[in-house]
DNA sequence: CAAATAGTGTCTCTTAGACAGTATTTG
DNA sequence: CAAATACTGTCTAAGAGACACTATTTG
């Protein structure tokens, strides 16, 4: 066995329990950046809210243990999860003392809603403007989810591949609008900031009203969808 | 014992050991960024170097745990450490199952400097431009840390707190070139990009060659020093 | 005075924002 | 044609970068 410089083996440090939590995002069809919640039985046996999370197994990567617990609490599949803080306080779960690496994943509303829509009762989307009290310290998580977002949204073309391509500047706009929080976008800037970061297809969208619009690709296309 | 919604207790799961490994990083008075290295003896018992780091104790805080770590390794003591991620291959540490919060510390030269230069011969600098191979994951550490850090420099004076106040335009402007790793940034628009966010004292540096300096403090003057 | 350093005026370029105009479709 | 949507031209303001100029000190 190999000892580190005080001649310690691994088993003579206490371990702590190592949980993942997640703040899983999206643009529902009104426009509005929300988050899903599960519901969760808390100390008094009430109902509450709180992110889906998991513990992890076995010499399970962070990362994985993310994607099995949005599988397994709520059907959700194919992500890839970014990492945004360790939360750390050893009274924040009083189950013992549980450190949790707090994730923020992306999806299409498309992927979401069937979970949502048809899925069962625990599981629902709470607009990012008006979650209710969460367990544990998941109101900071939804919080920083939420910021790390909107950072990626702010100079660059839906990095997160929530629109299926091709699509056009309006819907890429709308998405934004819908991210930032705001009900408007100014087109016109909009358009100049975005456009040299697209790809033009050349094709315009079909038998629409008012003058067809041009249809763009992600420069670096997903290989979502 | 409270119980999650598959009824196992906490000490139904594995536990992962958890370490904290920390890039401390600093400005030397050849103007050069440098991170600290820790001597320690890798599995062929030959000499190696790696960032300090330690096993986290029960219950202890991250931040304790560098802070502690920083006191034991190097004799460094008071300051704010940041998370960067958590690196979590199961087959980073070959001793077993390691995850390891990463860490960034930022401290004033006067601070590092006699812990090297007078300190044991386990310890020292390496600028960061030519960081010899390093054990584990802790290459990438030191780049994490060291984008993270200009980063911070880039808009905003000195928020690692480095320089003693009050300082001058000129000290202010070699320092972020340090930090920036370049060797000129061009004086006139540097200043006023930083004139607006510091706080003039009305005061000049005395007994200088040339004209005197106006000295600044930061706006939100730092508790440290 | 020369040398050295501090600080300013100003030009150009780029970009965001505002706003009005032109272009192309449906019905 | 009107209505609707897509797109462009152009003005203004702000900021970065370059460069020359002025200002204030020491010796």
């Amino acid at each position: 066995m190999y000892t580190d410089s005080s001649g310690k083996t691994l088993e003579d440090y206490p371990r702590p329990s190592v949980a993942v939590d997640t703040a899983v995002l999206t643009v529902d069809p009104e426009r509005a950046l929300a988050v899903l919640l599960v519901r969760r039985a808390d100390d008094l046996g009430r109902d509450a809210w709180a992110l889906p999370g998991t513990f992890l197994h076995e010499k399970e990567r962070l990362a994985d243990a993310v994607l099995r617990s949005l599988d397994q609490k709520a059907g959700l599949r194919g992500t890839e999860p970014r990492q945004l803080h360790v939360f750390d306080d050893s009274e924040r779960d009083n189950r013992g003392w549980v450190l949790s690496v707090a994730h923020v994943v992306v999806l299409p509303w498309k992927v979401v809603a069937p979970v949502v829509e048809v899925g069962p009762d625990d599981v629902r989307l709470a607009p990012v403007v008006d979650v209710p009290a969460l367990e544990f310290d998941h109101d900071v998580i939804v919080r920083m989810a939420v910021e790390d977002v909107r950072a990626r949204y702010r100079h660059e073309p839906d990095p997160e591949a929530l629109l299926e391509e091709p699509f056009t500047m309006r819907e890429l706009r709308h998405l934004h609008a819908a991210v930032a929080g705001v009900a408007h976008i100014p087109p016109d800037t909009f358009r100049r900031r975005m456009e040299r970061q697209l790809k033009d297809t050349g094709r315009t969208k079909e038998r629409t009203v008012g003058r067809p619009a041009a249809l763009y690709l992600r420069r670096r296309s997903s290989l979502r969808h």
